[in-house]
DNA sequence: TTCTCGTTAGTCAAACTTGACTACCCGACC
DNA sequence: GGTCGGGTAGTCAAGTTTGACTAACGAGAA
């Protein structure tokens, strides 16, 4: 699964009401056209298809003074946030290993208590040695590995992925134990996303460092 | 762009000529159902706008004796052969991240000449660095790191992830450079596909490590 | 004999993604 | 006073992916 709803649903949720475009220009401000699917024609698709699905309340409003067709607002429903809950500790703890996903959660992470937090990534980091050994196991031909030729350096590769991330991940978790950064419960929330009026500092069409997609 | 005509490709060439079940079978063989799209309907809907496109040639062939519906072979053209050629080169010097890619430019790199592959990884090392620098000169607010509060860990985790692969490549190159491995031209390749008598010992429907998604 | 199961080979609708496009308004420039 | 660029808000067709489904045949069980 894509991260796309993940990122829509955090958006939405806390402007408490908020349009596609300014759903939008949220997801550029955090940078995720660049590590993510989402573009315009996603994230209207990905709207529209929640407030179908009842994530999501849909509202007709008239076009804004500043010009443009009329806008839809959407709002969270309670079924749009318990739904949004699960996407992040899912994403949190599940080890596939798609950028997109990962930062999606890295970057919502705050909407949790920080003890859940911990934990969450402590599962992760549990999933990950879990699917390492797996693997080994599993793909190391009973004639030794070097029947497996140069297709044996595919597994190479995700083995020492897997356990860069682990070791990062654990990084982390000592940071937010340490008491890095505001989570849900602790005060004013970092803010990450942009005022009505608030000028998008990343919205300039300008390429990027990550744009090699 | 995703993986999957690049592993199309490659299955069909190795074949020479290769019906869709025969394509599905090598890329469970290669693991492939697990780290790509490879899915029968991505994988007929590619042989289709492949041939459509001049990149396969399509022959239509009486069901086989198995029962079944009739097949349909596809094998490549001139064009089809290029287009191979350019996807192998670019997936294994773009940086982008992105498992699927990767892991089946891995799976290929033996089609190249050894002196080839060595320079598309060490550019690909180049590139891996270029983005680095590129990524922490951006991102760093004028105001300090503290800015970006706990976003700032979304960059720290690319970093760190690029320094791994970037380190893991080094290595590749030098076990290629130290004569790992049979590349084009040296000889019997290594026997990449399965045989049409050959039973597929991962085409068991059973679970394997890496089926998390 | 008939039934069911597995293999062979592929199709299809629904969902999602891509990239280009529309239409409106404002302010600046010439 | 016209028009040109840029911001606002979104649509659309074409391409791709997903997951479930079909249909034919052979082998072995009941």
């Amino acid at each position: 699964m894509s991260a796309i709803r993940l990122l829509v649903l955090g958006s939405v949720r806390q402007h408490g009401r908020a349009h596609g475009y300014q759903v939008r220009n949220d997801l550029e401000y955090w940078g995720a056209h660049e590590w993510s699917t989402a573009k315009p024609g996603s994230i209207y698709h990905a709207l529209k298809q929640m407030a179908k699905q009842g994530l999501l309340h849909a509202h007709e409003i008239a076009p804004s003074t500043a010009g443009g067709p009329p806008r839809t607002e959407y709002e969270m429903t309670e079924q749009g946030t318990e739904e949004y809950f699960r996407l992040v500790r899912e994403s949190l703890t599940a080890y596939d290993q798609k950028m997109d996903v990962k930062s999606a959660a890295l970057g919502l992470i705050v909407d949790l208590p920080r003890a859940e937090a911990v934990s969450l990534l402590k599962e992760r980091v549990r999933r990950i040695e879990e699917w390492r050994s797996a693997v080994t196991d599993h793909y190391v031909p009973e004639e030794g590995p070097e029947q497996l030729g140069h297709i044996g350096e595919i597994m190479n590769l995700w083995v020492h992925t897997a356990d860069a991330e682990a070791e990062w991940t654990q990084g982390l978790i000592a940071r937010i134990e340490g008491g890095a950064y505001t989570f849900s419960g602790e005060g004013e929330p970092f803010v990450g996303v942009l005022a009505d009026d608030q000028e998008n500092p990343y919205a300039t069409g300008e390429r990027h460092p990550g744009d090699d997609r």
